[in-house]
DNA sequence: AATGAATGAGAATTCATTCAT
DNA sequence: CATGAATGAATTCTCATTCAT
């Protein structure tokens, strides 16, 4: 996964400035915090003293609680942005995008496990109009999965289906392993669930073409490896 | 659906005396509200004045808010329990009880969207050992969906798949229906839902003999009919 | 002043339910504080400590502190109601009402200089909204002064000047008494600036006719008396 | 009003070092905004963005945020310092001072709108100390009125009358100019108000004698114009 | 059984003030 | 001179919980 597909922050390899890494520490601190205790139960105090900043100096980065959780969100969001779904399927093919995005998912859950069920627990906590953004941001990630499944079934690779609905399928199998993982984690590797997922979530849905193609490209990449 | 798989509290209909009565008018309001506003944006007295009762009297049926939490859960989950799979297996077969399940997980789904809803915001809010408890609940669920799912590879009407992994497939799948309704209900009917479920979940895994199966018990269904 | 033209809650000399004497013991004890420290150097729990009640209990019967400034103002300004100036003209004629008001306004300035004086800081600490009721109230105190004076100057007693300028003398009259009490304690009485009052504000402006009634009105108290 | 009675800062016409301007600077955009939203309501920030400076520069120029609301009472008193009135009465005589003084007194009022007000909100705001300075200043204001007023009375021009008291109603007849300002703007002008105050704090309370020294001097003025 | 007045611990938020740069 | 990051004390406000009636 060398060329990522996930959106990735130019600037924050470059040097930030003093205020920059604050707001960064600030956001990271509070979303470990806000996942693991949840939003109401954590204090500004609590994330302030992990820093350990003051209390107040949350407030100079931060309009209120509600706001850093916003932030919190966006940048957990960030991560899951999928820009360039459409030049992958054009480069390696739709079944591999395909494949990609699904490990993907995986990845970014496994990375971020904390994020994904802070989403679940609080994006109700936002306000109305913040909560209506982080709506917007999934319907993209999912506009993408749906490009691949729509071009795979158009390419004859894949069966036909409703590809609204497989593509939540594709998000939830990603967001399943976070939040089910308290069930998982003692049985699976995170590697061996993105596996299951190819034999869940697309080897049953692929045509006979689909399949020979997925052959080929499992070759390629042996070759490759 | 007559004969019911779902656990019924045989007591719900019969004559409740009036703290009973109390009781769950009380866990109903709370469910209502939890799952609207939160488990911490919901206050005591909002509860008691939905009702309308007074504050007081809550601490009368429940120890404290935590308390009357963990009543909400428990409700929740008393209708998701699956006690009867494995007479339902034997009765129509494991195919019959694994599409049975599938329905049943959506149509808890839709009934009871808001308490899944509740139940992703607040578990979490549940002490440690009633969290626990909850999961408990859960993994029992999944168990059972096993069994169908195990019955149906052994009886060679359904490929071999990690079951384990599938079975929270079917789990998830009737939650996701709740989670993301926002971006659903506008295009999907839960039937609409339901029926695509079968499409995804269930027929690309069938051998040849369990699609026949399949077909034959959709004739007998319209027979029914 | 037995006939007060001043208008009294006749409800105050009523029991008063629990709530109620506790609204106004919270209104009493803020505008004693609000007074003399000021609103922002008042807190909430200096007023609920000089009770003595618990902070919480005030946000029970007051929105916020700024609607307890409100009522505060509120309470003040019904003590400044003049409402039965008409008929006080028609009654005792629009020389004496004019008498009878210039006294009021002091006698008020004197048993409420702690209210005048907040009334003068805190005016502005309202919101936008109630700053603007609270002028309407002393817009219409000036207008029943304005309505003595024209009466006056119609009959003949006074001769013509602007009236709503003088209106407000009269009100300032008496805030005076209030705001610059530092100055004026140790020299006078509250009875001697009164009577200075009638020297300063209407015996200069009275046509002979004028002074003929004040003279027969002075007669006729003395038999009274 | 070329020869003006007002002590006028000789040093602000002269060029002032650059800290100098920073301190007018500061007072005066403080005194701007303490009179807007208050004392309290106005943070240290507001000042120093507005003007725009650091925040910290501000403490190079003052002690506190106590010590700037004083430098600012200060400057607005010293705008009213009336230091010439024996002079002017020696040169113009007692009736003329008398006019002249009442005609500043309503100049100042319109000139210093906001300063007027910040004094009636936030005097009670200084430390005991420096509020008692204030009064002093005021006090001294109203000597010099009275020695007008006794000189008025001691030439016959003026009847007798309490020229304490009646000191007062000229000071307070420019600040309710300021004070009342809401309820007047929108009917008279700054002169309009300013004649009036002939009406009702000259005319009616001098002698004959007085009257045609005032009809005299209207005379002149009209043919100095 | 039921009420609702009262409490007080605890959280969010603000802002004057300091100080290293 | 000037900046603005950082602090922390102080305050407003909320709400679970208790208890006398």
């Amino acid at each position: 996964m060398s060329e990522s597909i996930v959106a990735v922050d130019e600037a924050s390899t470059e040097a930030l400035t003093v205020p920059e890494k604050r707001r960064a520490q600030i956001v990271e601190t509070a979303i470990r915090l806000f996942s693991k205790r949840g939003y109401f139960q954590t204090t500004i105090e609590d994330i302030a003293n992990a820093i350990p900043v003051s209390k107040g100096l949350v407030y100079k980065y931060f309009k209120d609680k509600n706001d850093l959780l916003y932030y919190c969100m966006q940048y957990v969001l960030e991560k899951y942005k999928l820009e360039e779904v459409p030049q992958l399927i054009s480069k390696i093919g739709p079944l591999g995008a395909l494949l990609k995005v699904m490990n993907i998912q995986c990845i970014l859950a496994q990375e971020h496990m904390l994020e994904v069920v802070l989403a679940y627990r609080s994006t109700a906590d936002l306000s109305q109009d913040l909560a209506r953004q982080i709506k917007i941001l999934e319907s993209k990630t999912a506009r993408m999965i749906r490009q691949c499944l729509d071009a795979c079934i158009h390419q004859g690779l894949m069966k036909p289906l409703n590809t609204d609905i497989m593509a939540y399928q594709f998000i939830m199998y990603g967001h399943t392993w976070a939040l089910k993982n308290w069930a998982f984690r003692d049985r699976y590797s995170a590697d061996e669930y993105m596996a299951e997922g190819e034999n869940i979530l697309v080897k049953p849905f692929l045509t006979a073409s689909g399949l020979t193609e997925l052959a080929k490209s499992r070759q390629a990449e042996r070759i490759l490896v």
